[in-house]
RNA sequence: GCGGGUGUAGUUCAAUGGUAGAACUUCUGCUUCCCAAGCAGAUAACGUGGGUUCGAUUCCCAUCACCCGCUCCA
């Protein structure tokens, strides 16, 4: 993990936030490296969720939330818990599972006050903080999803089951952010609600699993890596009927990459107004403030229902963090020498491809290089760079590190004989000649392989 | 938030109650001309604030951040 971190910063992936103030617990910036990365990584999910479907939807919502929606989606009531503390034993509890006034552990009961832990981030709305006024930094994106699910449903007229896909930030107050980038209080979740009739929601949450499973193979992320879990009964979300985690081998530890729920009716029989009107199965309060129905009608019964709900949630930043992982490798070379290379799949690499010159002070070849660059710069692959270390095997080295998956080499074969280049391969380090002419699209294709 | 640890260039390490030295990296030339080579030069650090002291990077206090445990589950 060390090694992951001080690459991080060395290389422009990420940085801590506020670093020249002393920095801020559990933020962190991405760098000019970093952003490519988490882009390519979001841009895969929503590929793969809202493009190669017919069935899915996408959204992006407001991150300033009104507290009745997290009022009754229950946040409000299970993200604000009274802990205490065992000055004894230094135990932490949450003051409604304590039986008495001991502490469960060792018996003392030199405990501390009841405190508050508000895991949600709370801000004024309006330039005047009267305390009349404030709104909530959502604590995850999955509401915005149900509070827009009418909005959705009349302006795309879908039939379940039908889903809708957003990515973008939550906050939470996380009592100890640790981990680099595993848990920060500002996160960004990749978030799918897929609806589905009740009945069919068993079998559309194990088809998520496996559609889940693959996509995290696809950016890397092998399946012997990662393990599933079945959240027990008594662990589960306030929400959910049913949980598997995707546990990833991160370098601290097992920990959870992804959690795909099953949330029942349970958020949109929440949020929905009339609700005796509907078959309700999960157990919600009552709703006094909504205005909308929130359900779909059965074409041939005409009978309104509520639908329920398959989650898959992904959490971007903890999936940055498990492709560097996977992507890391240090090769031991045959003269004895050290290699650092990140096998980036191509589609995540920050950097497509780098166009070095053989000589950075010769004329003729820098120029022929930086024409090269321009040239497939305009092809839209990504981000294509002009390498000039004056070393060419650094030059190489440097791009080994970031994950450039392709190096161009122009020599002087290139300007005095065929008008080819050479192209590197990152991870064989073999290099094959191309015609300059052909370049686009030999790159269109290593790329895309 | 509680308990324990850590904090010197980008990185890895030094030294010192009298304001810090190196290696690698980075940058600029030259050289070599396909895998971190060589030569010359340059940039660059005591987390922050206070106290003790003639003088603090060094001692004390606070604070911030990071690491380990409790807790958090994207």
């Amino acid at each position: 993990m060390d090694e992951l971190v001080a690459l991080c910063k060395r290389r422009g992936f990420i940085f801590q936030s506020s670093d020249i103030y002393g920095g801020l617990q559990g933020m962190y910036d991405y760098g000019p490296l970093g952003v490519e990365l988490k882009n390519n990584l979001k841009a895969a999910w929503w590929r793969a969720m809202v493009y190669e479907r017919d069935d899915v939807e996408g959204l992006d919502a407001a991150i300033l939330t009104n507290p009745l929606t997290l009022r009754y989606s229950g946040h409000e009531a299970t993200f604000t818990d009274p802990l205490v503390d065992c000055r004894d034993c230094k135990s932490r509890w949450r003051a409604d599972h304590l039986e008495g006034p001991q502490c469960p552990s060792c018996g003392s009961a030199n405990l501390t006050e009841p405190r508050p832990f508000n895991l949600m981030f709370k801000t004024q709305v309006g330039p005047v903080d009267d305390g009349g006024s404030f709104a909530y930094l959502r604590p995850e994106t999955a509401q915005a999803i149900f509070a827009n699910f009418k909005n959705v449903v009349d302006s795309t007229s879908p039939k379940l089951p039908f889903g809708i896909a957003q990515i973008g930030k939550a906050f939470r107050n996380e009592i100890t952010p640790r981990n680099f980038i595993f848990r920060v209080r500002e996160f960004e979740q990749m978030e799918l609600e897929f609806f589905v009739q009740p009945g069919e929601d068993e079998e559309w949450h194990n088809f998520w699993v496996e559609q889940r499973l693959d996509w995290w193979e696809h950016q890397g992320v092998p399946r012997d890596q990662l393990e599933l879990y079945q959240v027990p009964a008594d662990e589960l979300a306030h929400y959910s009927k049913a949980t598997v985690d995707v546990m990833y081998r991160f370098p601290h530890g097992l920990e959870e990459l992804e959690g795909i729920a099953n949330r029942t009716d349970f958020d949109l029989g929440s949020h929905t107004k009339n609700q005796a009107e509907y078959n309700i199965q999960a157990r919600v309060e009552p709703n006094t403030d909504s205005n909308a129905k929130l359900a779909i009608q059965d074409i041939a019964s005409k009978a309104w229902q509520i639908p329920f709900v398959i989650e898959p949630s992904a959490g971007v930043d903890r999936g940055v963090l498990a492709v560097m992982n996977e992507a890391y490798n240090v090769e031991t070379l045959k003269n004895g020498g050290e290699r650092t290379v990140m096998s980036f799949k191509p589609h995540l690499a920050p950097i497509k491809a780098a166009v070095l010159p053989l000589k950075r002070n010769h004329e003729e070849i820098v120029a022929t290089a930086k024409g090269i660059k321009q040239q497939l710069q305009r092809l839209g692959l990504g981000r294509i760079v002009y390498e000039d270390t004056g070393n060419l095997g650094k030059g190489y080295r440097r791009h080994d590190e970031v994950g450039t998956p392709l190096c161009i080499t122009v020599d002087f074969q290139t300007i005095e004989e065929d008008q080819t280049v050479t192209i590197r391969d990152r991870d064989s380090m073999a290099q094959e000649r191309v015609a300059i002419e052909g370049l686009g699209e030999v790159l269109r294709d290593k790329l895309n392989a």
